[in-house]
DNA sequence: CGAATAGTGTCTGTTAGACATTATCGA
DNA sequence: TCGATAATGTCTAACAGACACTATTCG
């Protein structure tokens, strides 16, 4: 009922960061940022930024503009993870994050960039505010999601054979699945279709069938009820 | 990079907004709030607030104090949502919300509170702001949830039979479910104790065993893998 | 005893995983 | 032909749901 920051009151910080996901050589890895202003300037952390009320029409649009400008990645899928706030997180005063995970295949990926690098979650350095908490949550998010839809196929590039897309599911769970039940639960989700191309240079064996993805779930997740990779 | 609002820009506004739910009648309802200020001043809406940087400990602490400031509610199950922002969905401004769900038995809403009222969310009516939206998003993200954990407990009592909840169930999901499936499950679960009393007087057939919730399972929910009432 | 609901035992269809078999490439 | 991996067929164990049966209360 009070009104908001009148000058008696700093204002709210408003920010998002950005959890940027990709799988390399089957670890899944977190795109970090070397900070280039205060505070922790010079260390890694997670892309981020103020949101600019007079451009950004939303929080998520905020978390695309901090990827397209600090690492030209344009259109990746994104999916809100969760808000973080209080008045310890940033030393700059009583803030408010949300957070954002993107997941992209590595090859979109430019490394180029300067400042950034890849980090398997696995081996997380320590990181400047509450990004470890952040990264925790949206990584626990992504592997429950991933059992029971179809998320890790946005890892994949545009065109992959089931032996990969398994790959996948399995370096995310961190478990190795049943290749007849996985077949069949992509098959009963229906959010695949063929190409008519196969995998076949270069591979002394038996070429894949590739599949791409149904227009529909390129933003869109494919649920199954049962699980993918259930115990 | 850019510093927040310097004087050159509004700040952003920074609220909470608590979509309290309760089963009353095997009808999942929302409790809604006649505004005391403006914007809307009279309609029903959300219970919310602005964040206070100067009291709460974070977005949670705000959804809380808000609860209890306004409805007398004490320490509810409360979980976060998601947030909606934007420059359309407040006229003050843009505007940051963060939501909660609050689930609580019926039996603890004193419906005394003044402009108080409860509505089935199968009967929702217009809301102002984006609060529609934000309603539709928390009942949606409930009922995902019930399907795979504990959360509909939350809206039993502290006793409470084996076949009251699963009514709760069957209403929170909107399907009947196997009794002989559902009691295997929520003994797998083991995220309930029977208690030494019974529930016997004025009913005319065999009494039920009461039960109670696990204390560790209070704030944290129970999770089954395959879920609870899957078609 | 009868009505009513609580609680359990058991059967069966479905599903998931293990294993085996066939297919198709390169060398 | 052999080695390697893709793709599929089939068997079995586990699970969920249907049904029936027993248990315990009130009137």
């Amino acid at each position: 009922m009070s009104p908001p920051a009148t000058g008696l009151f700093p204002p709210i910080l408003c920010t998002v960061d950005v959890v940027l996901l990709t799988l390399r050589e089957r670890a899944l890895c977190v795109g970090l940022l070397r900070r280039d202003a205060a505070p922790f300037i010079g260390v890694p952390a997670l892309p981020g930024g103020y949101v600019h009320a007079q451009e950004d029409a939303d929080a998520l649009a905020t978390a695309a503009r901090v990827l397209d400008t600090k690492l030209g990645l344009e259109a990746p899928y994104l999916e809100q993870v969760a808000t973080f706030s209080g008045p310890a997180r940033d030393p700059r005063g009583w803030s408010v994050s949300i957070a954002y995970a993107a997941l992209v295949p590595e090859a979109r990926l430019d490394s180029t960039a300067k400042g950034f690098s890849l980090v398997p979650v696995a081996q997380l350095p320590q990181l400047p505010f509450d990004h470890g908490s952040i990264v925790e949550v949206a990584v626990r998010r992504v592997r429950n999601k991933s059992v029971y839809s179809s998320l890790p196929v946005q890892f994949c590039g545009e065109r992959f054979t089931l032996p990969e897309l398994q790959s996948v599911y399995e370096s995310v769970l961190g478990e190795s699945l049943n290749k007849v039940s996985f077949r069949r639960k992509m098959d009963e989700l229906n959010m695949l279709e063929a190409v008519e191309g196969e995998l076949l240079r270069g591979n002394a064996h038996r070429p894949a069938q590739l599949y791409r993805l149904r227009p529909e779930y390129r933003r869109q997740l494919a649920w199954s009820e049962r699980g993918i990779g259930v115990g």
